[in-house]
DNA sequence: TCATTTGTTTTGACTGAGTCAAAAGAACCG
DNA sequence: CGGTTCTTTTGACTCAGTCAAAACAAATGA
């Protein structure tokens, strides 16, 4: 169990220039223990808190976040998006083929991998996304 | 001009198992001609053949082309799905973050890059899909 | 502390992309 | 050429997400 206080979650959305409000904080919270979760599930974990609280609203507050780089938002293809708190450190993910779990992978190798593709096409290259597919443990334990 | 013919479409159908029908030789003609379509433009560029396809056609078609290996599907974040013929190389795409332009890009390092993660949390990998995010000649030129 | 301003959240309708199932039709096999 | 099997068509439907306007709450400064 953390245990980021109310306070610090306004701090930080202060620093980051937005207003410190209630779902806010309440998404960051969920996000402490839901690692990869989607904006359905954010929503169901935030409603005991919040009962008001809309789906659109959760949209929204994720839309807030990833603007300002709070959280990030990873669309494995065939998912639906999917938010992470674990910022600032270019890792990438794996995603289970079969029950579509995601799991974090360090950097592949050195710090900023994959980031030199051979040819460019002129494209001036800002960051890359890599996404591992393959099977999880338990789904490999389950078909054994 | 690419010539491949209607009997090599059929032939390269029948191979990988599938019954040869307009539709499908239609698609992979297209597919030889628009690089990393989607299934509306894919339908578009169809229709002046077959007039009387269906949008939902085009995507049975494109799953089973998939399904046999002879279509490669990527999804990148925030588009639709988009199809190409280009396969068996493993090769990765780069995406430009204003057009949303799309060009393929060789193996960053040798011939199977990025996939060797340096800790799979027990998952078994199978694929890496590789995904860069940069700003494209056109949209560099425009901002200038 | 209160009023004001500005930024958020709520509500509800709407869109885009894709799936599903059943019926009609076309390819392949002998 | 006839029969079986695979495809395509048609149409309804789902899921994820967006958009806009009105109601509301947080920060600012008097």
């Amino acid at each position: 169990m953390q245990t980021t206080t109310d306070a610090e979650f306004s701090t930080a959305l202060r620093d980051a220039g937005l207003k410190a409000t209630a779902p806010r904080r309440s998404v960051l919270r969920v996000l402490e223990t839901h690692q990869h979760a989607d904006a359905a599930a954010i929503f169901e974990a935030v409603r005991p808190d919040l009962p008001d609280t809309s789906l659109q609203a959760v949209y929204g507050v994720l839309a807030a976040l990833t603007d300002v780089g709070l959280v990030r938002r990873i669309e494995p293809a065939g998912s639906p998006a999917l938010y992470e708190r674990r910022i600032g450190d270019n890792h990438h993910h794996v995603v289970c083929t079969q029950c579509g779990a995601v799991h974090d992978v360090d950097c592949v190798i050195g710090e900023a991998p994959c980031l030199t593709p051979s040819n460019t096409a002129g494209f001036s290259i800002e960051t890359a996304d890599v996404t591992f597919w393959g099977v999880c443990p338990d789904c490999q334990a389950a078909s054994a």
